[in-house]
DNA sequence: ACCATATTTAGCTAAACAACTAAACGACGT
DNA sequence: ACGTCGTTTAGTTGTTTAGCTAAATATGGT
């Protein structure tokens, strides 16, 4: 009973959420996106991908230093919950506008984009 | 946005999810009975009922001193939410035992487990 | 009118959590 | 070896929330 409202309460946080949708339109991202696409500190991004990856929602990928998150390989277990979350996240503004947001950010190099947040 | 999150988060707690099942097995229960069935105070089911009112998944229905609780009437919204919790919190032993500690409540009158309540 | 009864509201406490900054970690490049 | 860079961990702070008790509200019976 505990994974059920574990899962669920993973997904019911905005910025997870934009996370997740996220990865739902582009297979791979790594923190540093996440960071500039949610406006947040990298540190908490790191934190809310870990509540993801817990409740097995999001698998990791080391490359190097990169580290590149992704919807979970195994999801039969959710995957009626994300596609509800995609049916209706799909119409709100926030998401709307992180599309937008997203295809600026994988426009230019991950790279520039930490160095940028590095000030 | 915030409605799917606050959809979801009225459903990722143990408690309210207990009461959400217990709905979709017997169409209308009264606060006293969730007491009894929960084992927490009754002011913290009539605030739980709150959250799930809020969400739109729980209506109320007045008779005299009684309200009676109920899944809600307009549900495609959230219907394939609760298909998944179905589903899945069928087979935990919290739920289960909730079943046969349903069947016990409903079997006596709510009149005589308010007064047991009261001590 | 008054009391009893079922539920809600108010007010509290302790725990959970989202956000931040700063320090630590781990992997590359030189 | 050393510094740099991407990410995570530690530690702090403000907010939310689940739980409680006690008081308030609303309805019915007498």
């Amino acid at each position: 009973m505990q994974k059920i409202t574990q899962t669920l309460k993973a997904l019911s946080d905005q910025n997870r959420l934009r996370i997740v949708y996220a990865l739902m339109e582009h297979n791979e991202l790594c923190a540093c996106q996440f960071t500039e696409l949610l406006g947040i500190a990298g540190a908490t991004v790191s934190r809310h991908l870990g509540v993801l990856h817990n409740a097995n929602l999001v698998q990791f990928r080391k490359e190097g230093r990169w580290i590149f998150s992704s919807l979970s390989e195994d999801l039969e277990y959710v995957k009626p919950l994300l596609d509800w979350v995609n049916e209706h996240a799909g119409y709100c503004p926030e998401i709307q506008q992180d599309k937008k947001h997203l295809r600026d950010i994988l426009s230019n190099a991950p790279e520039d984009i930490c160095r940028k947040q590095r000030g």
